[in-house]
DNA sequence: GTCCTCCTGTGGTCCAACCACACTGTAGGC
DNA sequence: GCCTACAGTGTGGTTGGACCACAGGAGGAC
């Protein structure tokens, strides 16, 4: 076992039994070093890959916010695990837009019409509305947060840090689909029409109903935009 | 920017140019330090987190299966995120078999009943029926290859990652369930018989009832093994 | 031809040093 | 008494150098 995996799993080991916590720091990285009888380049390898994890954060200069803290940021893990591996063409983009469908649509159909996280939705959408000011980027980074919104309504954090891995892997993609677009301002239209619906639909309780519209969003953008179901290269 | 991801950087775009492809070797450390002018320590923080993600494989000597070589196992790299994520209490472990339901009940449902995969279920089915000096460790290896050759005859390779994935984070709970089984012979028996009955769904193309009976097999496993789905904590 | 040895190139590990940064306490001016 | 300026301290960030273990390949000894 390398060096750097003992103090990962050191470190995993105290983060499962508790004695480190979300908000708690780790140990100076030197200290950790001397603790674990190892060098600092080791140490320092296992904190990069936690980093690259979404599981802490390494801030420099003292003070409460800096050293080393846990979060837990499951979604930036998954997503640039999922991007380099589109990048090496082992992964289809046409894969990644089915997986999104999937997990989205089962997300809108069991989502609560209840629950918070549909306020946020709405308010996102008000965002959205306002066609004055709103950048193709703007409008579709509300975009994103909106169905991250949607997806976290289903209250499985599973499900929407994986649907939030997806959309950030081909978010790339996604952007410069837009460029291929007839119409920007047509489809801007369409997508806040369906956003709207899909929300009725949720508070409503129509979870079927919820479920189908959802599909056919993501389907329709993705073939608008040329990205067909059955194109499996990027 | 720091120095790592400039490394990072460099090498995603390497790939994402196909002037890197699976199978093909990284420059070696030196020389890539040398040619980024970045000293070798960050070049290596950067492959150990590509390592990490799955993309590379860092081999020790001399010849064509030494130095750096680029791979591609997505499932690794969701895999340890995610198990990390669980030890945090962010993932709640029913969120986790929640997600691997509607993964593997939509991959069921979706698998073509000739798809080559199928027969490699059917193989390790076979050897699963082998009760004699089978160890409940050796079935459930068997257990697992049998569930990933079964997700990926649906022909996505993001949903079979990640359904890899899931069961590799909770495979650490999955073994120590099986010793709350008051059972474990019936326990087995049943799986085997439930097993069987998927796999023949799935062939004779009736994929609702395959998802269907998925669904039931992981649920079913799971509550008897004391982990319902009430259950939010580890 | 076969075997053995040395050479070369690879990643793995460690050390020592320096930098940039951000807060903290203190000394000084007002 | 208050506020400012500054040195101090601890953090991660980066670098260069050195040495090790390993595995294959080239060459000589037989």
């Amino acid at each position: 076992m390398r060096t750097h995996q003992l103090v990962l799993a050191w470190i995993e080991d105290q983060l499962s039994a508790g004695r480190l916590a979300v908000g708690g720091r780790l140990p100076a990285e030197r200290t950790l070093a001397e603790q674990l009888k190892v060098s600092r380049t080791s140490v320092r390898e296992a904190i990069r890959i936690l980093e690259a994890m979404g599981v802490v954060r390494a801030g420099v200069g003292s003070g409460p916010d800096a050293g080393t803290v846990v979060i837990s940021d499951p979604t930036a893990a998954l997503g640039s695990a999922l991007r380099l591996h589109v990048a090496t063409q082992h992964l289809p983009v046409a894969d990644i837009v089915e997986t999104r469908v999937l997990l989205e649509s089962w997300a809108a159909g069991k989502a609560r019409p209840d629950a918070p996280e549909l306020d946020e939705a709405a308010a996102l959408l008000a965002g959205m509305d306002q066609a004055e000011g709103l950048s193709v980027g703007d409008f579709l980074a509300l975009d994103v947060r909106f169905h991250f919104a949607l997806a976290s309504a289903a209250g499985n954090a599973v499900v929407s840090a994986m649907m939030g891995s997806l959309r950030e892997a081909i978010q790339g993609y996604a952007a410069e689909l837009t460029s291929n677009l007839p119409d920007w301002d047509a489809t801007a239209s369409r997508l806040r029409a369906e956003h709207h619906a899909i929300l009725d639909a949720v508070r409503k309780g129509d979870g079927g109903r919820a479920a189908g519209l959802v599909a056919a969003h993501i389907e329709g953008y993705y073939q608008e935009a040329g990205l067909g179901a059955g194109s499996r290269e990027p």
